[in-house]
DNA sequence: ACAGTATCGTGAACGACGTTCACTGTCAAT
DNA sequence: ATTGACAGTGAACGTCGTTCACGATACTGT
């Protein structure tokens, strides 16, 4: 620590050099602690680490500060996690072909949603907690309500199509917190095989179907299943869309 | 992942042995702390004070005791929670009229869950940390698998509609963490005043389909809104049953 | 050019958290 | 009566988020 106190100019120590000659205004300010570097640093720090190793005095410590010299910066753990989640989200490719079928348009969406959530460990967690409405969650909001609203779909339900796709991607993806890349715990032989060997052990007379399906009711391709489940969803979306709403169909509302 | 059952031959029978297979119970100990008290009086302490307040020390304070003493009964707050998470889902009735439609014992079922899992606000953000093999999660997952079984839905599909459905119903609830009781600070007018307004506020240029949808894509009725989503994944599940993956299904695979 | 001022990072602390551990009682069985 | 297993105690350790007075620095208006 008393080094850092000699330390903490060198900064702006190679820097003095150029400094005489008044660089112009439009000139960076000397890598200078502001909320976007903040900001980075735990986006870097969450995809390295995962999000439990997401702490204040983590942050700091990566960019050579005290911990209380964040909250200059961001007024609160919460708050940084916002600002993290819409950082996150800016993420998602929200351009789309508008001449594809709005259900085509819907999947790809859904899919890079996913595909972004999964690149950061963790970060869906936040989602569930902190209702995002950054301008980049409103732009995802916009691209998915687009094909909604042009297939016909009327106001509630196109609200209801929205949450219900985002809500299965995001849902998907929580608690999916592999610790690091390189430890790969997710999918490990032997967890899963004393998983099957749990299954067969089951009293098949209290759980008939359970053990009848076995251990294929524990899928382990994430892709697979997030595929399959996003094509019911759409399918029942679809059913819905041709078929507007007309029968019992608010039969057994609370 | 972490099926977490590590056999660890502990003196008294190890914790989560107990989960499974009624422990033999040996007799009541005095009037003494053990474990079934210490996973009630959390289950209490999460009633009336939220999850956030589980706290080690605010459980054993609430005992009379000292927080080091839990650790006797329990091995970590982990596995506290584990305990906690079959014990509300054993509150979840799984009798159910096999007489009707599968689809509506899907739905039923689902309600169930979903009525259950808001009832412990906050329980079902542990489902999706700590998945759930305990004898209660086993039942359930035994209940909605009964009528997909015999409604012909083949395994991995079967395994499918069932994650897809406890998964929705458990989203569908993660994040709903009222802190307390008297606290509603859900469905606050005023909130929703500003949330309105602010829809109004957006720039119709960037986001004009939000905008013409405006405040109704946020639908404030939360039962309603599980009811149709709910219907849209049954009828998706239904079209698959009936019409078992001929069409273009498989098409924009990543 | 200089004083005034706003801002930034520091260092140290506070309280709460999960968890551990040596110790002390209190019984049941020998 | 001695032993010994065990439940609960008290105190600590290390972590966390957050606050605050204090200097040091950079920018401002005059």
């Amino acid at each position: 620590m008393a080094v850092h106190q000699t330390a903490r100019p060198d900064r702006r120590g190679d820097a003095n050099a150029t400094l005489w000659f008044s660089a112009p205004d439009t000139g960076e300010r000397r890598a200078a602690l502001n909320r976007e570097r903040v900001v980075a640093e735990a986006l870097a720090l969450i995809a390295q680490e995962g999000v439990p190793a997401l702490t204040m005095r983590a942050v700091a410590a990566r960019l050579g500060v005290v911990p209380g010299a964040l909250y200059r910066h961001v007024r609160s753990k919460e708050q940084l996690q916002d600002l993290l989640l819409d950082g996150v989200l800016a993420e998602v490719d929200c351009t789309i072909d508008r001449a594809l079928p709005w259900a085509d348009q819907i999947k790809v969406l859904a899919h890079r949603l996913r595909d972004v959530l999964a690149d950061h460990p963790g970060v869906a967690g936040l989602m569930t907690v902190r209702d995002p409405l950054g301008p980049h969650s409103l732009t995802l909001a916009e691209a998915f309500l687009q094909p909604l609203h042009t297939a016909g779909f009327p106001h509630r339900e196109a609200g209801l199509a929205f949450f219900l796709i985002v809500g299965y991607a995001v849902g998907f993806e929580v608690g999916n917190t592999r610790i690091s890349v390189n430890e790969q715990r997710v999918q490990d032989p032997a967890t899963r095989r004393r998983l099957h060997e749990f299954f067969r052990s089951l009293p098949d007379d209290r759980f008939p179907t359970l053990v009848a399906l076995g251990e294929h009711v524990w899928l382990d391709n994430r892709d697979e299943r997030f595929e399959a489940g996003l094509d019911v969803l759409v399918s029942g979306l679809q059913r819905r869309a041709t078929a507007p709403s007309s029968d019992a169909d608010a039969g057994l509302s609370a």
